[in-house]
DNA sequence: CTGAAAGCGCTTACAG
DNA sequence: CTGAAAGCGCTTACAG
C-alpha cells in the first residue's frame, strides 16, 4: 500500500449546538464570543461550559462573510531568500498573532501572483496587506489605495501624490556612523560603496550616509568607486572581483548589505586579498549569521524583527482606526566587529 | 498630521451582478467559474465579457462557506530563523499557487499558537496542514488524524501507529557519502559529530551515516566525539571550544548541518586553529550562504526548495483525491567545497 | 446545458 | 441584557 487514505471529516459544531446547549439564542453566544454587547455572568458562564464541552471553534469562512471582515493579514514578499525574511516574518506573526489576526502570505509579485486573472492576494481575502519593498507596482497600490484598502508599506514609500503608511530603518544616519567609524577610526582613504537593487530606497538612503560622510571629511566621492551589489552575494563577489582585475585601488568595501558583503569577502579571499588587513569591509542590517563570517563582520544593526512587528501593529491599528503613522523611523545602531580593523 | 486616515470601501461586486449582466442565473456563473459543469461556449463568452467589465473577484469566504473547502493551506513552522526556511517556503508557495490554494502561515507551536483557546491554524481556516519538525505535539497530531484532517509531515515521521503522509532527504545516504569522502579521500581519522536538536529525525538518520561509514572503514566511535550543536550557530561554536578546552583531538568535524558548521568555523577561527589545514569541517543542507562560508563548505546538498513544494504537491494530492504518498525521499548530494581539505 | 431555491455558519440591526 | 430574523455571497442538489 503506498498510499495513504482520508477519513471523513466529522460534522461540525455550530454556533447553534452552542447555543441550544447554553438555553440561550445564537445572538447571545455570538455576542459572548466577539464581546460585542454585555451579558450576564450567568449565561456568560453557560455558553463557556457549553463551548469548552462540544469543543466549539468559531468558522471564520463564516464569520467572515457576515461581519465582512476576514481577520487576516496579508504579506506580500518579492521572491527573496534572504537571511532578512525570517527575523521580520517572526516580528509580523507575532504581532498578528496578539491581535487574533492570520496571516496570508504571497510571495513574487506581478503577473506571477495572479492566479485566475485575479490577485492571489488583495480586498478579497485580507483586512489589510503589508507590501515588502519591490513587490507590487505603483498602479496597483494605487488602485488598492483607491479601494481604500488598508497597507503598510515596508522599506518603501509611496507613490506620489498619495499617502500610505510607511516603516522604514535610519538608514542616513546608520551609514553615516558606520563610514565615520571607517574613516575617523581606521583612516580608510578609499571606500567603495555597492548599491542594492535598482530604486531601492534602503540602498538610497545609504549612499546619501556614504556621500556626506566622504564630504564632511573632505574627501573625493569617486565614481569608480560606486558599484551595484544589488543585495546579493553574487553580486558582491562580482564587483570586487571586477575591481580587482581593473586594478581598482580601494582600502575598504561598505557593501549596502550584509549579504553582499558575505560575497565582497568572498572575493576577496578568491583573489588573496586580506581583510581586514589589506581591505575593510562593512555592511548593513545585521543578520543573524554576521557575527560568523570570517572575519566576523562591522555593520549597522537594523531591528528587522521589530520593524516586521511594528509595520503589523501599524496595519491592525490602520483596520481598527482608521489611522496610522505616516511613517515609522526604525533607530539603527552601529556594530563592530573584526572586519572594519578593530580587534 | 502625523495619521493617515482609511476611506470607505466600495461596495462590493457579486456574482449576482455578473449574472445579471451576462443575462444568465449565478448558477450558471459560478459553475464558469468552477468548471465545475460545462457550459456553452455563447454564455461563457457572456460571463466573461460581464466579470471582467465588472471587475468581479470571487469572495473567497462566501465560497469556503457555502463549499466547505477553504481552498487555503496551513504552514505550521517552530520560532525558527534559519536559511533553511525561505528557500523552502518558495516551493510551498509555488505548488499552493499552481493549485490555487492560498497560504496560511503560523509558527511556533504549543500554547503560544492558540489564540483565544484554540490554535490559530487548524480545521476552520485551511483544507490541510504542511507540520514542520517539531511545530506539533504527538498528541494534537493524532487529534487531527482522528479528525480525518490531511496534514503532511515535513522531516518527522508520523506518530505510533498512526499513518501521515512525510516527506524528507535521504539523510543516511548523504552523510555516509560525505564521511566516506573525508575518510578515504582526506585520512580522517578523528571526526567529531553534532548532534541537532533532541529528537531530530534528521539527525538521527546522520549521525546513523555517520557511524556506518566508521564502521566500515573500521574507525574506533569514540563518545567523546559526539557532542550537540542543535542546528545552530552557537551551538557548534560553544561545542567546538569546549572539545578544544578539554583538549579532546580531532581532525574533522561533521557539524550536522550548515548552520552548526558556520559557528564550528568560527569558532576554530577564534581559536586559532586552521581550517581546513588542520581540521576540516563539513555541514550538511546546502543553504544558500554555504558557498561564501571561509573556506567555502563542504556539504550535502539538500534539496530544500524543492521538499517544500513536493510537501505541498502531496497536501493538495491528499485534499482533492484523499490520498497521498505515504513518504517522499528527497535525494541528496555531496556537494565539495574546499572546508574539507579539497583545493 | 441551465435555473430556482435552499443552505453553508455566522453577525447585527431591530425590537423589547 | 436578550431573542427572532434577515442577510452576508457563494455552491449545489434537484428538476427540467
Amino acid at each position: 500500500m503506498p498510499n495513504l487514505t482520508k477519513s471523513e471529516t466529522a460534522a461540525r459544531v455550530t454556533i447553534a449546538d452552542v447555543a441550544k446547549l447554553a438555553g440561550v439564542s445564537t445572538a447571545t453566544v455570538s455576542r459572548y464570543l466577539n464581546q460585542t454587547a454585555p451579558v450576564t455572568e450567568e449565561t456568560a458562564k453557560q455558553v463557556q461550559a457549553a463551548i469548552i464541552e462540544l469543543g466549539y471553534v468559531p468558522f471564520q469562512a463564516a464569520r467572515t462573510l457576515a461581519s465582512r471582515r476576514t481577520n487576516t493579514l496579508g504579506l506580500l514578499l518579492p521572491d527573496i531568500s534572504s537571511d532578512f525574511f525570517p527575523p521580520m516574518l517572526r516580528g509580523i506573526e507575532s504581532a498578528s498573532r496578539e491581535h487574533g489576526f492570520g496571516l496570508l502570505i504571497s510571495t513574487q509579485s506581478g503577473i506571477g501572483a495572479r492566479v485566475g486573472g485575479y490577485h492571489a492576494l488583495g480586498e478579497h481575502n485580507s483586512d489589510g496587506m503589508l507590501i515588502f519593498t519591490g513587490s507590487l507596482d505603483q498602479d496597483e497600490l494605487t488602485r488598492l489605495h483607491g479601494l481604500g484598502f488598508p497597507m503598510v508599506l515596508l522599506y518603501q514609500s509611496p507613490p506620489q501624490g498619495i499617502e500610505i503608511p510607511s516603516i522604514a530603518f535610519e538608514n542616513k544616519a546608520g551609514a553615516r556612523g558606520l563610514m565615520d567609524h571607517l574613516i575617523e577610526v581606521h583612516h580608510c582613504r578609499r571606500i567603495a560603496f555597492l548599491r542594492g537593487p535598482e530604486k531601492n530606497e534602503d540602498s538610497q538612503w545609504r549612499e546619501q550616509g556614504y556621500r556626506e560622510s566622504l564630504e564632511a571629511h573632505e574627501l573625493p566621492i569617486d565614481p569608480r568607486l560606486l558599484g551595484r551589489g544589488g543585495f546579493s552575494e553574487r553580486g558582491g563577489y562580482q564587483m570586487v572581483q571586477q575591481w580587482l582585475n581593473e586594478g581598482i585601488e580601494f582600502d575598504a568595501v561598505f557593501a549596502g548589505d550584509d549579504r553582499t558583503a558575505s560575497g565582497v569577502l568572498a572575493g576577496l579571499h578568491d583573489a588573496g586579498v586580506q581583510s581586514p588587513a589589506e581591505v575593510a569591509v562593512v555592511g548593513f542590517d545585521d543578520i543573524p549569521t554576521a557575527r560568523y563570517f570570517t572575519p566576523p563582520l562591522t555593520t549597522v544593526h537594523a531591528p528587522i524583527e521589530r520593524g516586521g512587528y511594528e509595520a503589523a501593529q501599524q496595519l491592525v491599528k490602520l483596520i481598527r482606526e482608521g489611522v496610522a503613522e505616516r511613517l515609522v523611523l526604525l533607530p539603527t545602531e552601529l556594530v563592530i566587529r573584526q572586519s572594519c580593523g578593530c580587534p
